[in-house]
DNA sequence: TGCTGTTTGTTAGTATACTAATAGTATTCA
DNA sequence: TGAATACTATTAGTATACTAACAAACAGCA
């Protein structure tokens, strides 16, 4: 007769997927300046990167829903990081744009956030994280 | 001159655990009883593989803190799948067990949770989820 | 015994993360 | 043109995930 197979929870992925997530957000919050998160910090990033974008677009290009990204937003918002419009070609979307002081604040945050990546793999070798990062790559 | 290194978000180790997390979840969701959660799940399947424990103990070994596994206990609790009571030897704790009922759902969803598991890393060989297991273990 | 420090649990507050319902705007195509 | 469809954004509700402040109970030890 077939055993049941046994259930071990720390081996199973969604688990540690999630144990060293925690574990980043605990080094990100540590590293970083008290107004970012991550996800505040990945839109600003994006905003950086591309310029205004649309609400929607944003939440997208940095994996939030559109519930999530509203919110997100709206707390830049309240902090004077980024400002928005209605974007005078298409009355439905807001444009999410960096104030100047969310400028000076993403451009300072960046080299911490390469940092935080950097301490958040700290236990593995070079060629490891690249086989982490392959690896991981493939399954989102 | 040295130039500033690029930030490339999708690069980022947190920013990819994010969105494999987040496809983690949404197989969960598919596969599993709507009653469960990732969250419920691991603390019942604890409960199922220790016994009764006081809710400090099950959080810390689920990985979720003490305001976490409050709601989540409070939300197994509402739904009839855990019973509480006080340790007649240490009155500050909360003897956590799972009832009859959540014997029934903890011993049906097992085979489910495993086939998360399996859907998960259904793009990678056994060979590649093993060295998966093994680098994400590191960074815990 | 009684003081000190630890452990356990609750509550309030903030921040992701998702679903579902709704409304306004834009696009497509018969 | 006008109807059907798609897109954008908001809101309400539920569920993790954390911090900080607090209170009750326990343990160790002078």
């Amino acid at each position: 007769m077939k055993p049941t197979k046994p259930y071990i929870l720390e081996d199973q992925i969604g688990h540690v997927l999630r144990k060293v997530s925690q574990r980043h957000t605990s080094i990100f919050s540590t590293v970083m300046p008290t107004e970012l998160t991550p996800t505040r910090f990945a839109a600003m990033a994006k905003l950086w990167e591309l310029g205004p974008l649309s609400q929607n677009e944003l939440g997208r290009l940095t994996a939030m829903d559109i519930a999530t990204i509203k919110g997100v937003v709206d707390r830049l918002r309240v902090r004077n990081l980024v400002e928005s419009e209605r974007d005078p070609n298409d009355a439905r979307r807001q444009l999410i744009k960096l104030t100047s002081k969310g400028e000076e604040v993403i451009k300072k945050a960046i080299p911490d956030a390469l940092e935080v990546t950097k301490l958040t793999v700290d236990a593995l070798t070079q060629a490891e994280t690249k086989q982490l990062l392959k690896l991981l790559l493939k399954l989102q």
